[in-house]
DNA sequence: ACAAAAGTGTTCCTTCTACACCCATGC
DNA sequence: GCATGGGTGTAGAAGGAACACTTTTGT
């Protein structure tokens, strides 16, 4: 029997909230296959290292941020033959959902990366599609999961939360329902006690992740 | 740079339903390692093959089956170092939901297979784990996709369905109001025109699967 | 006739939706 | 005071749960 043996390599979709709209961090290529363009920022697995580890190293890398803050999960798996054109690679894709990042991108590989928006077109490789996935999987999520928070800092506004969900789903909520179902379901959000004044308007209370892992009832986006 | 190369394999968890209850098809390992042990059917990826199409291909090689009929998709990945003894092995594990088989498991390395409860514990591998990770998301896709169908014949009745549904949550559901959401859900199910009469009671009308891919509303089980 | 399964109707209750209304702040 | 966003109350609509009841078969 011949054993196909092939490279595998861990790429991120890494999704945050900036300037109100729904961005992922790319690299830009600078060296080919598709010089110039851009790309999920990923790497190799090491040779003693599990697949979920290769994810949060990469993400540390790319971002210096502890993949405590945000969350982090495995996407799929993409392995088309001639997806590289350098040979065989197989790469897992995980999905992360960060908050936005006070302090600039910084690691090793980041010279070259930026922020930008999540329905870009033209990426390197099959990374459009895996892009894609991701978004898609990151709408469904915030339905039946309290993940909407891993976009938010630590401590957060049920403005901040509905924004979350605004922008993802790209849609706009009504406030007061909102606010409603957010404080009401069970575990979604825990009040610090604190309050915070922005701009204008009644300040607001500050609430941190609770700790449901699935919302019951789901948040349901509206047909549309 | 030294890149580590990894065999990859692909694992079918393979679900039916059988004598009233889920099953998995597993077979009997002839060689070590975890010689005797039952473990899930998977093969390597050969050099030329997209991910899914090697596991269409293992899964007409273990059941002989049109992967048409019932229902594959990627379920995730698995890759810690050492799961496999003899070396780096990379898994793509796929969920396949498929029909009572009419005929008997056939195919060239199929004569150590057999069906076995679902909730088996001590496979071989991380196997246990695969496993555990399939039915899990056999049961939440029941909820919001119209897949329970895939479990059926081309034609069911409405009784078929909910039996589908109460093997796999092992819960029972209102024989009238589960007809009424099944039927009224749009895309769901189609009527055949035809019926058949079973044991005893009124003939059932029969129902073929609907085009709908997503469910609106979705069926949620009941609260534990 | 009787049992059993298919299928319909109705009632009650929970949840969603829309929106009126009050609260607390900056200017 | 007035504008602005935070938060509560409530009435109507929609959907789910429980169950009485009718239909159509096998024995």
């Amino acid at each position: 029997m011949t054993i196909d043996r092939a490279a595998v390599t861990v790429d991120l979709v890494l999704l945050t909230i900036r300037q109100g709209s729904l961005q992922v961090l790319l690299v830009r290529r600078g060296i080919p296959p598709y010089e110039g363009r851009w790309a999920l920022p990923g790497g190799f697995v090491l040779p003693d290292e599990d697949l979920d580890e290769a994810a949060r190293r990469e993400l540390r890398e790319e971002t210096g941020l502890d993949p405590q803050a945000g969350h982090l999960e495995q996407l799929a798996t993409y392995g088309t033959p001639g997806r590289d054109p350098r040979g065989r690679v197989v790469t897992v894709a995980y999905l992360a959902l960060l908050p936005d990042l006070p302090s600039p991108v910084a690691g090793s590989d980041a010279s070259a990366a930026s922020w930008r928006p999540a329905d870009q077109a033209g990426l390197a490789f099959d990374h459009d599609r895996i892009l894609a996935d991701g978004v898609e999987r990151a709408r469904s999520k915030l339905e039946y999961t309290p993940l909407a928070s891993a976009f938010c800092a630590p401590e957060f506004t049920v403005a901040d939360l509905r924004a979350v969900y605004e922008t993802v789903w790209q849609t706009t909520l009504d406030p007061r329902n909102f606010h409603r179902k957010v404080t009401s379901a069970e575990g979604f959000v825990e009040a610090t006690g604190n309050t915070v004044s922005r701009e204008r308007g009644r300040p607001a209370q500050l609430f941190r992740r609770g700790p449901a892992t699935l919302l019951h009832p789901p948040l349901l986006r509206p047909a549309r």
